[in-house]
DNA sequence: CGTAAATGTTTTTTT
DNA sequence: AACATTTACG
């Protein structure tokens, strides 16, 4: 095809396109801003644009970056822009940030003193390392967990702060010591050849700050970056796309960003929302273009979603509109617990699925992976096939991580972390202590650890044993280690390892279902390996096969294992579920201290948990359904009696069908005087005592009584009790006659007045 | 050194 | 409730 595209084949890249997502696709040089509202049509703009700029000849396949923020995603978007212009994309960059870094590092590491063969920790790998080192600095572990610790760590290198930085940046004596573990983590980190997922992006950002010529060469290469999902970027991403774009004025700087700071939920991983809300300042000649017409969800939908979203500071003005019509009622549903909310989700489920309609057009959304278990209980029982996204992983299996680390330590002998994973796995009589001696003779001599362990006679104070025991192994090891070299397919190696080190015999002698489970994860992993080898094949340059293979495997997310249209529902986490649509959605355990979760309201950080109900109120086609749960076991130990959430109280009444609300509540509301009772009829009661009045819900807060010590009060559910204390917050502490529990309660929500 | 019981910890969200 | 880690004992 010759570059002067014909007029009419460039206008059929345009072609469905409104006013504003016209004006994105053919935007010419310079910085982009896309605001794109939920289900305005943001990875369609992408995918036009990306093809639009080929087909007229402004980029060649190779000069394109495009980042999404799952794997799955760019697939798919692969895939559209394929569709689109009809031949190849392989040579276009569309991937994750972490991915691209992969792949820079696999040419680049070597200048920052890694090998290209580098091992990548996830958090599980990088916990084990932060507790070692913990270990070895002697630091109180009861003080300092792991995971808190790695939390800091991690936070640390999503600012660009080295430990150093980290050190001179912060003060107290917590914090010094959380230097001296970043300090020491570090150091191994590099010294075992390993990088964790936050490394992946500042060994980039190092290579192209200390490297002039390579920044210059990367800069060359990707003439066009686009960025999806920008308001979800952290700082190192940040400033790894102004080390690729250029930061110099006089250049291009074809970078397009497209995001929602509607939509900004990961700030807990470092994600700043400051990059999407300062862009323009950031690329003074950046142009803005705004998606505000909405095409997935009606418009009952989207007014119950700006109504939420208003109640957030600070957002750049956006109003979703949809030419499509009103739609159903929202449906608001309370039950006893979460059984009751099973049964109830499940069956209506079912009753949809009589009605002709398909099972992967449901979707149930949660704030916690934990709330899984439940619904699935309840789907296995009444046999409605699911899937569940999130939770356990399949990489984070323990058997997958065993299997991976055996093939990890093959290609990486410093690798502590896996050798000590797979070391005494199966069982060989190799313990915690002959281990020890094991890596403090390596890092005395400054070996990797698999030269220790090959002359275990020269290990101090080893048994003999282990000696036996650890020299057999190794044997094993090295026979394994001299077939990868040759070259053997990584499904026959890996296949070979498990045979041999007697990991999959210990299994099958385990007799077990569980033991069962395990060796079936382990034969799907062996496929996996297979469709790589497969899919590697033509490809006879590439080496070192076994460690690509490994670090393409660690970046996968459980997201990227989603399949549409299989006929499943399926589960996930609020978090998971943004960029999907689907057109049924349940959203449960509304409750407060579920949803918002305790935490977010502890640390005031409300806004976000509002943004993540904007997320999963947008997902919803047609039809939403929110419920929530008057108690809920927690830890699977006592019930935890909790309010409805805050968010429903800011949907407007008129778009909501109230059902199920039990009794006690509106008389409660009523006697506490509550003005302006209004549209009860939206309020449908739910047998018993009266649907609550809506008013209570917009005016609760303003009605509420104060309560002091030693008030006698009355509570709609637990009967007579008196206030034993008064907490900051408006909780107040109640004890009840009736069984004589003491109970905190929200006193501006709580259905209890003063007798 | 390995096992089993006891104890502790976890539930925010994830590339 | 489920899981990881620590402890006690053989």
């Amino acid at each position: 095809m010759p570059d002067a595209a014909p007029a009419d084949r460039l206008e059929s890249l345009l072609d469905g396109l409104n006013e504003p997502q016209r004006a994105a696709v053919v935007h010419g040089e310079g910085p982009l801003l896309v605001l794109a509202g939920a289900g305005s049509g943001k990875t369609r703009v992408l995918v036009h644009r990306i093809a639009f700029l080929i087909r007229t000849g402004q980029a060649r396949p190779g000069e394109i970056l495009a980042i999404t923020f799952t794997n799955k995603a760019a697939q798919e978007m692969r895939e559209r822009v394929g569709m689109l212009l009809g031949h190849s994309t392989r040579a276009m960059w569309v991937m994750t940030f972490h991915a691209a870094c992969v792949r820079i590092l696999r040419s680049e590491a070597p200048r920052l003193g890694y090998t290209r063969q580098f091992t990548i920790y996830d958090t599980s790998d990088s916990r084990r390392l932060v507790k070692r080192c913990l270990d070895e600095l002697d630091v109180d572990s009861k003080r300092f967990t792991p995971a808190a610790v790695l939390n800091q760590i991690s936070d640390a290198k999503n600012k660009l702060r080295d430990p150093d930085a980290y050190r001179q940046l912060v003060g107290g004596y917590y914090e010094q010591t959380i230097a001296d573990v970043y300090e020491r983590y570090q150091a191994q980190l590099h010294s075992m050849n390993a990088m964790d997922f936050d490394d992946l992006l500042n060994n980039v950002v190092n290579v192209l700050q200390l490297f002039p010529e390579v920044r210059a060469r990367y800069q060359a290469t990707f003439r066009h970056i686009l960025v999806d999902e920008y308001q979800d970027t952290n700082h190192a991403q940040y400033r790894l796309l102004q080390l690729l774009a250029g930061d110099d004025p006089s250049l291009p700087r074809n970078l397009m960003v497209v995001g929602d700071d509607g939509q900004s939920v990961y700030s807990f991983r470092g994600a700043d929302i400051s990059n999407i809300l300062n862009f323009q300042d950031d690329y003074q000649d950046a142009v803005t273009v705004k998606l505000e017409q909405n095409y997935r969800s009606n418009q009952t939908i989207l007014s119950a979603a700006n109504a939420i979203i208003a109640h957030n500071r600070a957002q750049i003005p956006k109003t979703l509109w949809t030419d499509q019509g009103e739609g159903d009622p929202i449906v608001v549903r309370e039950l006893e617990d979460e059984h009751a909310e099973g049964r109830y989700v499940v069956g209506e489920i079912e009753r949809l699925v009589e009605e002709g309609v398909s099972r992967s057009e449901i979707a149930i959304f949660y704030r916690t992976n934990a709330q899984s278990r439940v619904m699935e209980d309840t789907l296995v029982r009444r046999e409605i096939a699911y899937q569940v996204i999130g939770g356990t992983k399949f990489y984070e299996r323990a058997e997958i991580k065993d299997a991976v680390s055996y093939l990890t330590i093959l290609g990486n002998g410093q690798d502590v972390v896996s050798f000590t994973r797979v070391v005494n796995s199966p069982r060989r009589g190799i313990g915690q202590t002959s281990l020890s001696r094991v890596i403090s003779h390596a890092q005395t001599m400054g070996i990797p650890i698999w030269e220790a362990a090959e002359d275990p006679l020269g290990v101090p104070g080893l048994g003999s044993a282990a000696v036996k025991s650890l020299g057999r192994f190794m044997d094993t090891m090295n026979n394994l280690r001299a077939r990868m070299d040759e070259g053997v397919p990584v499904g026959d190696l890996l296949e070979a390892v498990l045979h041999e080190t007697g990991y999959l015999d210990a299994l099958e002698n385990e007799r077990s279902i569980e033991a069962q489970g395990r060796i079936e994860n382990l034969q799907e992993l062996v496929e996996v390996a297979r469709e790589f080898d497969h899919a590697t094949a033509e490809d006879p340059e590439l080496e070192d096969t076994v460690d690509v293979f490994l670090q393409q495997i660690s970046l996968v997310a459980d997201a990227d294992t989603r399949e549409d249209d299989t006929g499943m529902v399926t589960l996930m986490t609020l978090h998971n579920a943004k960029g999907l649509e689907y057109p049924i959605v349940y959203l449960i355990g509304c409750e407060e201290g579920v949803f918002p979760h305790s935490r977010s309201i502890e640390e005031g950080t409300l806004e976000e948990e509002r943004r993540l109900m904007y997320v999963g109120i947008t997902r919803a086609m047609r039809s939403l359904t929110i419920s929530h749960a008057r108690r809920r076991a927690v830890f699977g130990g006592a019930p935890n009696y909790g309010l409805p959430s805050r968010f429903l109280a800011e949907l407007p009444t008129d778009l909501v069908d109230r059902q199920g609300t039990a009794s006690g509540w509106g008389a409660a509301t009523v006697a506490a005087g509550a003005p302006r009772p209004r549209a009860m009829s939206s309020w449908s009661s739910g047998g018993g005592g009266g649907g609550r009045s809506a008013s209570a819900w917009d005016e609760g807060q303003q009605a509420a009584p104060s309560f002091r010590m030693g008030d006698d009060v009355v509570h709609a559910a637990f009967g007579d009790g008196v206030v034993t204390g008064v907490e900051g917050g408006g909780v107040v502490v109640v004890r009840f006659a009736s069984d004589g529990s003491e109970r905190k309660l929200m006193a501006d929500y709580a259905p209890i007045t003063k007798k």
